[in-house]
DNA sequence: TGTCAGACCTTTTTT
DNA sequence: AGGTCTGACA
């Protein structure tokens, strides 16, 4: 054998090699999870499973990667042909090969949750809802959560409803309907599908069943009804599936994530085994025990004993802070002194927060401090702007009936306006054509004034050249090709602003990845590469490398691991955020995210929150959170070392005092706001204009490029010379005016 | 048809 | 603080 089982310890071992029949392995936060899984694929290999018989289920396409690459070092000719990656990602697969049976063209194009509102809000003006009267939003939530829970149109229209749910089973009927049509589905369908496949064709189920010997599925803690269901039928004749979970780190239940099913794997399958990894390789004592110390406050939850045999470790921090800006810069701070003092690289260091929102002060916080760093999430590569246009361009070409992508290219496209794509859309929709159908035979159309006509044949003449092309150039040069002829390069150029530079950056950005999937893939077709791009993730792009301070959500975090971590934001309202307060579950799950929050931590541990913190622009003062106040007397003791600027006592009764004290301020300052401004109605910050260069404390010299909004509303738009653009409220910032040009 | 300023809404978390 | 939508105007 190539590896050494000996390296595992007892339980590891035994998970392992136990390879027949149903197997659940529990294992906590650190204790070797994915070394399990590799083992266990290797180990299958070794014992003479063909490498095509195994498929291996993860949630992100990291996760899938890196264990790739482990299975690669142990078993290096077999590890990719293994059936491994995320559920969507293995089910487009396979739906791209089957999907003809169930009325999809191989080349579908998957919708993003963007693409999907437009779609809601599409199917809602159809149904004469308006979105005045119902939020776009909700409506796609709530039929995320039926497709989740296998629920199809046809069962919910049968289903007694309230007012919102009739309307939502009426638009969930057309968006279905309009998704087919355009021959695309939403990353929900992606699950959905493969069952109604399944279902509808046995033949295909038998298939993957004889396919797919052993079934391995990670974070089973976090899957939906829909993949419970896969992964029943999938499993169903050869019985060999592991799965491997930890019911405390479960917080994808907003998600339609259903922790009931890791509670219920032993009632569905009777004669499964159990093995429990409890032994944490990751964190300190003290770490470890505040973790134990949080979760034991949930109810609900699978017995185990986390122990480790790493060192106490140091002290973990808790620290106070005034603004939200004080905690950003504090943060800094820390980061900084702890360099110093112990040798760390920035890349050893993660900021953990609750909301993207609250990326931005750390962010202003750290340039300030010039210290690197790297953010996951907030807006999404693949959604900006000028990468979905081009995208939408690459979607026409591949997929005719994307009309979605169309609708997109019609809006950029100069003379073509709301007018016309109106009148597209109706035609459209009566004739029961995708749009690219009506653009053929555009002359035939009365209605369109010959300038657009020859506009719309045009376009329609482009996106015809490039399908003839799709099949004869290389990748590279076919997409080169399209991002010339759109013109979206010399457009921005033109318009010569720093965010202009930024968007070009960003399309060389997706034209060096498409030479590199083109490099690596043989014969690349651009269909795989959006099939790529649809489904990866930000957190599929952490780049080990890069010495860089990373700043996350706290959900991306999960699977992750850092020598130093700050979890910041530790208020009421926002961790746990304010509408889990009313619901026993939802605390529960806010509480396992703080879990896994802390279980990230290998050394040092840093919590903070801040008394004041700017929401939606205005200032809010909230308490700290009940997180922390829940922790018990005796661990708070002997762990944790408060820096503040009070006391720290654990009754509730501090608490209080200090936030009326806060809320006195509160109204002195901005309660009486509608007043003040009346006061200010004349321009309050006459200096402040358009080419004055002025100071501001923290972020430094900057020259004003604009002016927003009057009297108190007054911003200002400054580029600062260490940290780029900026747009700053004038009557919060303290600005010295330097000198005017 | 295209633009621009102001109103208005947002914040949970993501494949 | 930032993005999106809308309605007035060119």
């Amino acid at each position: 054998m190539s590896f050494d089982l000996n390296i595992l310890n007892p339980q590891q071992k035994e998970a392992v090699t136990n390879t027949e029949g149903p197997c659940m392995i529990i294992a906590g936060a650190g204790s070797g999870k994915t070394r399990v899984l590799t083992y266990k694929i290797a180990y299958l290999i070794e014992s003479g499973v063909s490498p095509y018989e195994i498929l291996a289920l993860t949630f992100t396409n990291k996760a899938a990667h890196e264990m790739r690459e482990r299975v690669s070092k142990i078993s290096p000719d077999s590890s990719d042909k293994l059936w491994m990656g995320t559920f969507h990602s293995i089910f487009a697969r396979i739906l791209r090969f089957e999907g003809q049976r169930i009325g999809f063209d191989r080349n579908f194009t998957i919708y993003d949750s963007d693409d999907s509102l437009s779609i809601i809000k599409q199917a809602m003006s159809l149904n004469n809802i308006s979105v005045d009267s119902v939020n776009p939003k909700s409506i796609q939530s709530s039929i995320s959560k039926l497709k989740n829970r296998f629920i199809s149109p046809i069962d919910f229209s049968l289903k007694n409803k309230n007012d919102f749910e009739k309307r939502v089973s009426f638009v969930y009927t057309t968006y279905q309907e309009i998704l087919k049509k355009n021959n695309s589905m939403d990353f929900d369908d992606l699950l959905v599908k493969p069952i109604e496949l399944f279902n509808s064709n046995p033949d295909i189920l038998e298939k993957y069943q004889e396919r797919f010997k052993f079934i391995l599925v990670d974070e089973y803690q976090d899957t939906n009804r829909a993949q419970y269901i896969i992964i029943r039928a999938l499993s169903q004749k050869y019985k060999n599936l592991s799965i491997v979970g930890d019911d405390a780190q479960s917080i994808y239940k907003w998600r339609g994530a259903e922790i009931q099913n890791i509670f219920d794997f032993e009632t569905d399958y009777k004669d499964r085994k159990l093995f429990r990894l409890e032994q944490n390789y990751r964190s300190t004592k003290k770490i470890l025990e505040l973790a134990d110390d949080v979760i034991k406050k949930n109810k609900k939850q699978i017995e185990k004993n986390l122990w480790t045999e790493n060192d106490e470790g140091e002290e973990i921090h808790l620290i106070e802070n005034m603004t939200d800006r004080e905690e950003g810069l504090k943060t800094a701070k820390y980061i900084l002194d702890e360099i110093q003092k112990e040798k760390y690289n920035f890349k050893d260091f993660v900021i953990l927060y609750r909301t993207n929102a609250q990326s931005r002060t750390i962010e202003d916080a750290l340039r300030v401090q010039k210290i690197p760093y790297v953010i996951i999430g907030g807006i999404r590569f693949y959604q900006r702007k000028e990468i979905k246009d081009l995208l939408s361009y690459f979607k026409i070409v591949v997929n005719h009936s994307d009309s979605e992508a169309l609708l997109r290219i019609l809006g950029l496209t100069e003379g073509i306006g709301k007018t016309t794509i109106d009148k597209l859309k109706e035609i459209s929709y009566n004739e029961e054509l995708p749009i690219y159908e009506v653009l053929k035979k555009i002359n035939g159309y009365p209605e369109f004034s010959s300038k657009v006509k020859i506009k719309l044949d045009d376009l329609f003449k482009f996106i015809e050249k490039y399908s003839v092309l799709l099949n004869e150039i290389k990748l590279t040069e076919l997409t080169r090709g399209i991002l010339d002829e759109t013109g979206i390069i010399r457009d921005l150029k033109y318009e010569n602003t720093l965010e202009a530079e930024e968007r070009i950056s960003n399309i060389q950005e997706l034209i060096s990845a498409i030479a590199e999937y083109d490099d690596n893939h043989d014969n690349a077709k651009l269909e795989g590469f959006l099939q790529d791009v649809s489904l990866v993730s930000d957190i599929d792009t952490i780049d080990n490398q890069k010495n860089a301070v990373t700043l996350m959500t706290i959900h991306s975090a999960k699977g992750l691991e850092f020598p130093v971590v700050f979890i910041t934001g530790l208020e009421e309202g926002l961790f746990p955020v304010s509408n889990s307060i009313i619901q026993e579950e939802e605390l529960e799950e806010e509480r396992r995210l703080f879990y896994v929050a802390i279980t990230r931590a290998m050394k040092k541990l840093y919590l903070m929150y801040a008394n004041q913190r700017y929401k939606f622009g205005t200032p809010s003062y909230q308490a700290r959170s009940r997180f922390l106040k829940e922790i018990s007397p005796d661990i708070y003791d002997k762990y944790i070392k408060y820096e503040g600027l009070k006391t720290f006592n654990t009754g509730a009764n501090s608490v209080r005092s200090r936030q009326g004290k806060s809320i006195q301020y509160d109204f002195s300052g901005f309660n009486h706001k509608k007043k003040v401004e009346e006061e200010f109605d004349n321009d309050k910050f006459p200096d402040i204009k358009k080419g004055v260069t002025v100071s501001h404390e923290t972020f430094g010299k900057g020259k004003v490029l604009g002016i927003h909004g009057k009297g108190l509303d007054k911003k200002a738009e400054i580029y600062f010379e260490d940290i780029g653009l900026k747009k700053i409220v004038l009557k919060y910032a303290k600005l010295t005016i330097n000198e005017i040009e």
